[in-house]
DNA sequence: GTAATTGCAAATACTTTGCCACGTA
DNA sequence: TACGTGGCAAAGTATTTGCAATTAC
């Protein structure tokens, strides 16, 4: 069995996956969802409302609260998810110089507790610092999940 | 020489502390930045900025527009950061069954990749899912920094 | 035919700025 | 006094919704 294939014919795989996934969820099969999940896969890194509408396959295609409810759908279903902690406001958090914390965030009633325990990232950060070349590098990392008082 | 320090005390450490590194930053000693430091002390996790002006330090103290540009100076004497990956907007990503990442992101010019390593963080994430019950875990695990180009 | 989906425009919400008064150094 | 800071109000930008028209099934 072939274990090699192309890029192209993966991510055509992925796509009709992904389609096949959502019609069973009970959305419908439009060409918006198709060219999202498209641009979704095309992109390889988290994309804002705003660069979805205007990536090459969605401008003139299909308006931005089109995607946005394309979004709301995809997220009910498990298929797409939206970073970090914030409902739509921003978090700030002081920096005490030795002190940092993870935290861990009921994705229910959006409860935030640091977690305390030793964070395990610090060697992998040692190591992208080495091999990238970034500089003042820090990191974050969130745990999110339903709390007990929510389950 | 003694190590118990009372959660009080070590509070008003910490905010005089912090105060003085303000005014060695050219901050000038006000009633809402001590307010504002205090409430971050007090909070043990990131606030919003509706959430700073509402808690009960800060409402009918000081204005909204007043702490946003307290932030702001905090930010650029790094003594404040604002969480995630975002300039204002959402982002958004796909989720590919047995597919994660984590996302280094250039804090000057923003550009977002993925990192291609081990994520690190299993081992706690089956922790914190045994230790507090927590259903549905999942992470995010951002690393910041100036990329190369940008240093 | 029926119910989900879409576009457009309007409403919300959060963020940011202008301007002048005020307080700190 | 001089300049950073504060309050108030308005502008700017992102998110979300209402409703009638359209499309998928």
């Amino acid at each position: 069995m072939c274990i090699i294939v192309s890029h192209k014919l993966m991510k055509q795989i992925t796509i009709n996956e992904c389609v096949e996934h959502c019609r069973a969820s009970g959305l419908r099969r439009t060409k918006a969802l198709k060219e999202l999940l498209i641009t979704f896969l095309e992109s390889k890194r988290p994309m804002t409302l705003n660069e979805l509408a205007d990536s090459p396959r969605m401008v003139d295609q299909c308006d931005k609260a089109t995607i946005f409810r394309l979004l709301r759908r995809l997220i009910e279903h498990g298929m797409v998810r939206r970073l970090g902690l914030h409902e739509r406001a921003a978090y700030f958090t002081l920096l005490i110089p030795g002190s940092h914390h993870d935290y861990l965030i009921c994705t229910r009633c959006g409860t935030i507790e640091q977690v305390n325990a030793p964070c395990p990232v610090h060697a992998l950060e040692n190591e992208i610092r080495e091999k990238t070349g970034f500089r003042d590098l820090y990191h974050e990392l969130e745990f999110f999940g339903i709390c007990p008082s929510c389950c």
